[in-house]
DNA sequence: TCATGATTATAATTTTAATTTATAAAGGTA
DNA sequence: TACCTTTATAAATTAAAATTATAATCATGA
């Protein structure tokens, strides 16, 4: 069965005529005629009756021409659905993107996308995962770009990469001399995590193998709410953090920084949109932005273990106060 | 686009690698490829994203092989459905014949059905319109062959044959001697109608030129109800009566039945079914059975004049005391 | 009833398109 | 660096669809 067939057997029965059916699909006559043959012989009916006069499909013929129909409409509306999406390359689109990526990838990505699409007006808002999916979907937000999977069943999830951790410890380290870092005995307590950001909080206790963050030191209360902080606190050596690869990427001095031995734990970054978002060319778009801003060492397939966070026993309860 | 290059896409979608999709699809790896590319050449876009490992579909790819899976399922519908109806040649089926047609064609038609579908076990019913109509609504008829077209949107109709009807006049009409027949002046109140056949009388005051029955005779009260009775009171002269044609087939002396002239009155027969009838292919085949009956006569394409019982003043009265 | 015109089917050939085999290119891996 | 995996490309082959020409069928009208 083939399209064109299907087209052949719609002519037909709209002109009653093989000579005007073939006219109509632009071709000859006997080559309609073969075509409907091997089809009728494909399937094992005849779908026209050539006895009456004029031409007539028969009953079950009537049948086999609507679902023709019906899958000729369907081809076209694919063709109508990229034009469309095509047009849909203007207008605004409002993107949210989590705090622990916003800083490092979006000076870049609205570089790249004033470049390719120019007549789309971005208007970014940065926020934590909690908020940016509340957003999504009540609609204030087109799409996030957010660490997934989320299990929220009402969003959608389009993966764009996996963006590695590395830890960036102090000096006085026991792993400060080495080219890769492992947890270490001591560590636990000393794992510095964000404030409000309870997903990404997730995601280190996993990569360390903790249910719960560690005891809070008596001394201070930190109130952390960037990776920037962060990296200073780890300078003023009260502790080592794990962030983000996309973070390091304008550091001048690499060495404090470890990338983890194979498989690295990752985060997947996804654009994260309502079932009802339909600018999928320009999402497209935004993906090819992205990775043409994403450094060799990240677009290269690595070993890797993605790190879930909405599945850390820890996430659960502290999803529920958010 | 072909339906090939939808398998393909799907089957890539599936294995995410050029080479498995290819053995799934018994092909070569380069057909697959170039095929990929003529689609996506065709609709504008990239479906797959070839740079990822795994080869990932794009955001629209995703949806364009949704569409795909959706457009080859309805492919295979056709082919299903066609085997369904293959297998649906047996069981029962409930046949209404209306009455003026029945007693002429049902003897033939049997015989042949007997052959060519013998699991099927026909329950064969005599009756009026009225009556046809309202048990194949009500399910209690599968199927109605009867003069159509019944203007009523619950029921389908299809077409089978355009059934003449032919007058038949006494030695005394005024043209018994020519070998057709015209309506004349005198003829009117002469028509012998039937009773509790409003469609049929419509019909043939439709051919008459008639809004009405004519004037009913003080004398006599006839109780008409077939059309042998009707060729009765014509034989005993009690007036001309205007019959369709297979009810003439069987009678020895063929002079005083006259057909008109062209464009000759005739009356479409069908099938007629509910719209959840769903033996189509049996449909089929009674209409080859009844065709393999019709005589050459009838069969052989006329210049005609569909009569239509349906929208005559007389049968909108008429109907409304049925 | 025989020639005619209209319509569909078939045959032979041509054209087009899909597929294959072989191989190159790209990118990651040991 | 050499090797392996994967996708792309080239050239040749095969298969399919389409075309032209013509035959068959059948109703029509002189």
């Amino acid at each position: 069965m083939t399209i064109q067939q299907l087209k052949y057997i719609v002519a037909l029965d709209e002109e009653r005529h093989f000579a005007k059916a073939a006219e109509v699909c632009m071709v000859s006559q006997p080559g309609l005629t073969i075509q409907l043959k091997n089809l009728e012989e494909e399937i094992g009916i005849k779908i026209f009756d050539r006895a009456k006069v004029p031409l007539t499909p028969t009953v079950l013929g009537k049948e086999i021409i609507n679902r023709a129909r019906k899958i000729l409409r369907e081809t076209n509306e694919i063709r109508d659905f990229v034009v469309n999406e095509k047009n849909a390359l203007e207008g605004e689109l409002k993107i949210g993107v989590i705090s622990t990526l916003s800083p490092y990838l979006i000076p870049l990505f609205i570089k790249v996308m004033k470049e390719i699409t120019p007549k789309v007006h971005f208007i970014i808002k940065e926020a934590n995962t909690g908020q940016l999916m509340h957003d999504v979907e009540t609609g204030a937000l087109d799409v996030a770009i957010m660490a997934t999977p989320t299990g929220n069943k009402n969003l959608i999830e389009h993966p764009v990469f996996q963006e590695p951790f590395v830890a960036y410890l102090n000096k006085e380290h026991p792993m400060a001399k080495e080219n890769f870092y492992e947890i270490q005995p001591g560590d636990k307590p000393m794992l510095l995590l964000l404030q409000n950001e309870y997903c990404y909080n997730a995601q280190l206790l996993d990569i360390c193998g903790l249910k719960a963050p560690g005891p809070i030191k008596d001394q201070f209360s930190y109130d952390i709410s960037s990776i920037e902080t962060l990296k200073n606190l780890v300078r003023a050596e009260l502790g080592f953090a794990i962030i983000p690869q996309l973070s390091t990427l304008n550091e001048k001095e690499k060495e404090l920084f470890k990338p983890f031995k194979d498989p690295k734990p990752v985060r997947e970054i996804s654009f994260v949109v309502s079932d009802t978002f339909s600018k999928k060319l320009l999402l497209e778009k935004m993906n090819e932005a992205i990775w043409s801003c994403l450094p060799e060492a990240i677009k290269t397939n690595v070993s890797y273990r993605k790190i879930r966070w909405n599945d850390s026993p820890y996430f659960v309860d502290a999803i529920s106060k958010v």
